[in-house]
DNA sequence: CTGAAGGTTCGATGACGGTCGTACTATGAA
DNA sequence: TTCATAGTACGACCGTCATCGAACCTTCAG
């Protein structure tokens, strides 16, 4: 019944209509940033922000997740104290046809 | 008979197989190098290095045509003090399946 | 030979972005 | 309430890159 004291959190997420190629491609073209594609195109489904292998920082990798949502890339939610990342696969899609898939094909086959 | 002063010029092509992903999403991660990729597409063929509509500097397009040739992009030869340049689109094909389609239709979709 | 057109090279500059550590907030468990 | 966990915000640092102008090189036409 009682409001919570404070807001609960919530994230924005842009349009994809409202996201420009530009963004989508400076989004997949970070190393790190990939491999998180990766990870999640693997996964299938949902992640946990801590549950990524990278090479960079905490502070570094929620930078990374900031730029991959404004870029329409991945959905993010909170549940509890954990940050849930989804693919906008469909969206993406929609938006750049045959894009998403081709970066991750490549992304693999390198791997 | 008598050999060139000089030797004529030339250019290096790096094989596909030697560049990679990063390479090719960062060249086709900037605007006017996608103007350039999209105007090569449009002519259907080879295209002088002064034919092209950007809003740079000669110099600073001479810059964006290296970055394409050293990403595989592009394909360059000299005729008489003409640049000629033209798109890899098989080699990209057999190398990145679907990039290059991918970002120039969403390029063409966009303008 | 001379001039002009087409590109290149070089160095400087300025902006942007990836990185980190530290301090902080929010949530859930004890 | 207290503590631990998960992630964020902020500021600083630093390398990289797009950009330019000026000087230069190469080729072809007179």
């Amino acid at each position: 019944m009682a409001r919570p004291r404070t807001t609960p959190r919530t994230v924005e997420h842009p349009e994809l209509s409202e996201v420009t190629l530009q963004q989508a491609l400076e989004a997949l073209a970070d190393p790190v940033r990939r491999m998180v594609v990766c990870q999640l195109t693997q996964a299938g489904g949902e992640k946990g922000c801590g549950t990524f292998d990278t090479p960079v920082s905490d502070s570094t990798l929620t930078h990374h997740f900031n730029v991959l949502r404004e870029a329409g890339v991945i959905r993010q939610h909170y549940r509890g104290t954990t940050k849930l990342n989804s693919l906008r696969t469909e969206e993406m899609e929609a938006r750049f046809p045959g894009l998403l898939p081709a970066v991750v094909t490549a992304a693999d086959a390198e791997a």
